[in-house]
RNA sequence: GGGGCUUUAGCCAAGUGGUAAGGCGUGGGUCUGCAACACCCUGAUCACCGGUUCAAAUCCGGUAGGCCCCUCCA
């Protein structure tokens, strides 16, 4: 499996620290507001990467973790908690908006067919495992305490900055809201615990050896991913807007606690965009699957679209671009379902699709690419329905997009009153009365229904869009 | 000011030196009483300029456009 790097800028040979394991870490949702499709789609991409490594037979396990507390406008000791702006704004407690919007989150993430990682963990939850990790940095004197709080001393580190290539370069205030602290030492520091000396109003607060307070924004994924994955970590995950600081400080902080390289391998999604740009929480409307689904259409089509496209690439969400990604579901899923269930597999054409299938996966996720195969797949005269199914069954287990339909539920009167009507239809047909027949098919049709003539005779669908 | 990504037909998109996959849409056709469905057919020299090479969408240099990061963000 060749996947891109962004600690190389290569793409590489995917090799993890122990043969057939894979350790795997996804940067979770912020739960202080909605999670937007941009941010799903960062989520399908790490489904895609998780369900691929799977399909080759690697023995993975994902945590994910939930930034329920601590992350602030703005990385210094200044700006707001936005799990506290939140609060002003619905008038609830901490917690009851992390959990509703933690519960909102996962309603959307599921409904894109995305799988829930074996570990999933709020940042809350493990602060012992963060007041250890400071613990040791202080006395190796990575970090310092000043006004009150801890910061990370960058100047410790001779590779700051290898994510990126900014070297010293990094201006600090190149955005104009930035705020200077001038508690750090050198500007480019983070803060790795908050104390309660310039936040008084805070609501969630825990006792630490430094004073009562709360953890900064980049402890908590190394915690949680050396809590529950121990200290090498293959894969670790989330939106290219996170590689600085985000990750740049996760390494740092990680590597100086630990002592020698923890992560291999940094995986990063680009954006969805929009008309004006990257899709933002801050920007004001949030688009959610849920919205899209109001909207009439199918989430799963959602990951469609994605899918077409490839994780490292921006891609423009349109609506018309999403009526396509449906339009186009719907004809793959209707020439799979036509598929019969005739003949026996063939275990070679089997094993030669899903290798073409694997191919296209393995070379950095061209899932693209991977669609292509099953559409070359579905048109090849020279394999049988059999092995059709069960090959479209297989590619599923990755694509996640539902290509069988269920038989829906079949409303038995709504049936019979179809079915009376159709024959009517005959008749009239028969009859040469088409105004009749046409006018029985139009309602139908106003209806949701609509009729397919066969040579064999005439049957329904039900238009779901 | 610094760093990174990106530009392929109306749209989505593959392509990693050897004369442009696939999908959607459009147009035409078959089928049909007419349609719908289905099926068949239908399109681009790859932003621009210059270079390297027997050969470039693919490598190098430059120009132009778009996007992102440089302490909110997936």
């Amino acid at each position: 499996m060749k996947i891109y790097n962004t600690l190389t800028k290569k793409v590489e040979e995917f090799i993890p620290y122990e043969e057939g394991k894979v350790k795997l870490y996804t940067c979770g949702p912020t739960v202080y507001h909605y999670a937007h499709i941009g941010n799903i789609r960062n989520y399908i991409g790490h489904d895609i990467l998780d369900k691929t490594l799977r399909y080759l037979g690697y023995d993975v396990t994902r945590a994910m973790n939930i930034t329920d507390v601590g992350h602030l406008t703005s990385d210094s000791d200044s700006g707001e908690d936005k799990m506290e702006v939140a609060k002003k704004r619905e008038h609830k407690s901490a917690m009851e908006i992390a959990k509703f919007y933690t519960d909102a989150f996962f309603v959307d993430f599921k409904k894109v067919n995305c799988k829930v990682p074996e570990i999933v963990s709020p940042a809350t939850e493990n602060i012992p495992e963060y007041i250890k990790i400071i613990t040791k940095l202080l006395e190796d004197d990575y970090a310092y305490i000043s006004g009150g709080n801890i910061y990370f001393d960058i100047s410790k580190l001779d590779n700051y900055y290898c994510l990126t290539n900014q070297d010293s370069n990094l201006v600090v205030g190149a955005r104009e809201s930035v705020d200077e602290d001038s508690n750090k030492r050198n500007q480019a520091d983070f803060a790795l615990w908050f104390t309660t000396s310039k936040f008084e109003n805070h609501e969630l607060l825990w006792d630490s050896p430094w004073g009562k307070g709360y953890p900064g924004w980049h402890i908590e994924c190394s915690g949680i991913s050396m809590k529950y994955l121990g200290e090498h970590l293959d894969i670790h995950g989330g939106g290219v807007d996170n590689i600085f600081p985000h990750h740049t400080n996760e390494i740092a902080q990680s590597e100086a606690y630990l002592g020698h390289k923890w992560c291999n391998y940094w995986f990063h999604n680009e954006h969805l965009l929009d008309e004006t740009g990257k899709m933002s929480k801050s920007k004001g409307q949030i688009l959610t699957v849920s919205v899209l689904e109001e909207e009439g259409y199918d989430p799963i089509a959602f990951r469609f679209m994605c899918l077409g496209s490839h994780y490292r690439k921006q891609l423009l969400f349109t609506y018309d671009n999403l009526k396509q990604a449906q339009n186009t579901l719907n004809k793959l899923k209707k020439k799979i379902n036509s598929l019969s269930t005739d003949g026996e597999v063939d275990s070679k054409v089997f094993d030669e699709y899903k290798a073409k299938f694997v191919e296209a996966l393995e070379n950095d996720l061209n899932t693209s690419n991977a669609l292509a195969v099953l559409y070359e797949l579905l048109k090849d005269d020279s394999v049988n329905d059999a092995t059709k199914r069960s090959l479209v069954s297989s590619f599923d287990e990755v694509l996640s997009l539902d290509l069988f339909m269920e038989k829906d539920e079949v409303d038995s009167d709504l049936d019979k009153e179809v079915m009376a009507l159709i024959e009517e239809r005959k008749e009239a047909k028969k009859n040469k009365d088409f105004g009749k027949a046409d006018q029985i098919r139009d309602d139908l049709l106003k209806r949701g229904i609509r009729l397919i003539d066969t040579r064999e005779g005439t049957t329904y669908e039900i238009i779901k869009d």
